[in-house]
DNA sequence: CAAGTTCTACGGGAATCCCCCAATAGCCCG
DNA sequence: CGGGCTATTGGGGGATTCCCGTAGAACTTG
């Protein structure tokens, strides 16, 4: 494969609008886009191939909120191709507009999780028969799933840094405590368990919640649940 | 490509292991595994082609607790090959014994998540020369990975509808205000932030509880988290 | 060896959560 | 229309958590 290794390279935006404009031409696309989040850091990425005025109009018209290739795909574990998604109101809202703008409706959005509760939707566009369609994904679908991972990755390490300076290391007992709360024990139910004192249940909750840096115990669950570090009870 | 398609077949974990078998067999490999796990309902599964006195021992040693593999590729949004894990004390416990299986330490696992927590690794393993193991795995791991996205796709679908049944219906102010005790808000704060009174946030907090089936708001932050009902704040 | 971290434990009291119970109003659907 | 669900509110009271502070022992590392 011929497409710029993202991993040897440094990060800047432009480059990986340039990944996409290889990708698609690669891949023999109208349009390639990305779409990342990383809960973590608090960070949104977006990158495309589409010009400004449809950038600008998706944006004023605020179909995030409403595109179901979006939100379909959030919810889908494998590639979502978009001629199985329902024509309603929301799906025709947007494309209609999308048709002027020179847009095809016919596309497929790959998703790729992290195990912060990162996500990353790569979406390709494609103006071509059914028949055709078919035949093109059928022929490239395991490639780009491999660009959805590798973008996906490169995209969330530009964000390693902040997560390393942000990733408090708690202690093994800390992360012990913290996944019985999140099975719901009280802290004299954990006392109980390990044989310890409540209070001491407390200091570790306590010192959890620092390293955390959250205000609340319920809090502490749910970061150190987005940090791996625990699992939902 | 002529593995069967897991979408096509009746479900039955004869059919995994005679996936991975074929997977073994195309992409010659000496075996392959599949590992899932499902939170939403409570649910693990595995499939793997080694024999199975080496699954015992596997079992027996409790080698799921330090396997290096599993670990690192949990934390991994790419794929993640074995000859880059640290060769510490854990690698070598697990691996030396896997040699006395006659099982090669050269490997791959390749993580997969989906919307609601669960996650897959799909692990491969080649006994050859470093050389052939790189050309083999460069020629192969856009159609692994998709292979893993489609196995562990079709493993949580059959946990399906066992998610149906099992995922609750919050209601709208459900959630908004389990996200803002996952932002580390009191009662009293968050009636203040929606101008209702802290008595209704109680309410609607114990529904909240009632329905993720959570003895704490601490357990149903972290379950409805799990569930992408709510975010981590 | 000294410093830092982890693990253990406690007092006292305020704040918060959560248990039990009660109620009304609005909306939607069969 | 009636039932179910959601949203709203409140009383009374107990349980639990969390705030502030304190301390010593054990282990690890430079």
């Amino acid at each position: 494969m011929d497409i710029v290794d993202l991993g040897t390279v440094p990060k800047t935006e432009a480059v990986y609008s340039d990944f996409l404009l290889q990708l698609r031409e690669k891949f023999e696309m109208d349009h390639a886009a990305y779409a990342g989040i990383n809960p973590a850091a608090g960070a949104i990425h977006g990158y495309v191939t589409y010009g400004d005025d449809w950038k600008q109009h998706y944006q004023q018209q605020g179909f995030h909120m409403i595109d179901p290739t979006l939100h379909m795909s959030q919810r889908s574990i494998a590639p979502v191709d978009w001629s199985r998604l329902e024509r309603g109101k929301d799906f025709k809202r947007v494309f209609r507009d999308a048709h002027d703008f020179g847009l095809s409706e016919q596309g497929l959005t790959i998703p790729v999780r992290g195990p912060y509760g990162d996500v990353g939707l790569l979406s390709v566009t494609r103006d071509c028969s059914p028949e055709q369609w078919r035949k093109l994904v059928g022929h490239v679908i395991s490639d780009l799933q491999s660009m959805a991972v590798h973008i996906h990755d490169t995209v969330m390490g530009s964000d390693l840094l902040g997560r390393i300076l942000y990733h408090p290391a708690l202690s093994t007992r800390e992360v012990e405590i913290l996944q019985w709360v999140a099975v719901g024990k009280s802290q004299q139910d954990i006392g109980d368990i390990l044989s310890i004192s409540h209070r001491t249940v407390e200091v570790h909750l306590r010192s959890s919640r620092e390293k955390l840096c959250a205000l609340t115990t319920a809090q502490a669950v749910g970061r150190a649940i987005g940090l791996g570090l625990i699992y939902p009870g």
